[in-house]
DNA sequence: TACTTATTGAAAATGATTTTCAGTAAGAAA
DNA sequence: TTTCTTACTGAAAATCATTTTCAATAAGTA
């Protein structure tokens, strides 16, 4: 799996493949790093350097609405975007460079459920997030 | 326990207890709903007309200092706060009315552990945060 | 009551994101 | 290949949230 992948999909749902979305999509995908906008345009710029922020705006809206990257929420801020994983995942991020982790295994049924009962709500969705260190800041 | 604890809170940690400070203050304390700083204005002016929404950003900022209230991230922004409980807790959070409920009794030390030794991270803190509709909104 | 200085709201500045717009080019169809 | 439609582009302007500046005010200690 390469960026095509990507490429693919946004042809495949009526968008074009452009020069522009080729470098967006070229930085974001399989990308460890958590990464803003602003550090999109600046990465893609060294590959397509006619590239406007706009479009690294509008590309990443579009990548988010086929769920091909996600956003990322954290102390310091909530406007990065990772590679999406497949289904529903959990993020490890480093709080120093940003790398993130995906895991699952997180066994939160009986909680959800318990708490569901205590409180009277239905219970539709959950974030779970770890922060720390990666090996190489530690 | 009432606001006046955060307004002691305010003063014992040298700030002044100031009209505008209370209007802000008596909005938020207790509060069970997340609460955006413009939505904490339109609520405080009814009590104080001349409060300016400066003032509000100022002191929201003072009261997450003191942490006395905290951020709120949500699918849809992540500009709310509201009245923080004490020590390390968890949030339910209503999609449709913003209303929040702490709750506790999450277990998650065996899951960081093994996630700490497969990934070589090391692990500081984590979110864990509900969503759903509560018992008004279903 | 007097005095120091933190606090105030208005206005301006800033920074991020969105909208507008006229030119360009993707890509389907011929 | 060439034509043709229209999605896409980047620049500039507009918008929106937040922060800074500033001179006047008022909290609260002495
Ligand atoms: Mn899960
Ligand atoms: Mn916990
Ligand atoms: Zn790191
Ligand atoms: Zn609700």
């Amino acid at each position: 799996m390469s960026s095509e992948t990507w490429l693919e999909q946004l042809h495949d749902n009526g968008y074009r493949v452009t020069a522009a979305r080729r470098a967006v999509v070229d930085v974001v995908y399989g990308n460890t790093h958590a990464l803003t906008p602003i550090e999109v345009y600046d990465q893609a710029r060294k590959k397509y350097r006619a590239l406007g922020l706009v479009t690294v705006y509008r590309t990443l809206e579009k990548l988010e609405e086929l769920h091909l990257i996600q956003r990322v929420h954290q102390p310091i801020g909530c406007q990065a975007f990772i590679s999406a994983g497949l289904g529903h995942q959990h993020l490890l991020l480093c709080k120093t460079c940003g790398q993130v982790e995906f895991f699952e295994g997180d066994d939160l049924d009986a909680l959800t459920k318990s708490i569901a009962r205590k409180t009277g709500y239905q219970i539709q969705e959950h974030w779970l997030q770890l922060f720390g260190l990666c090996a190489n800041c530690k």
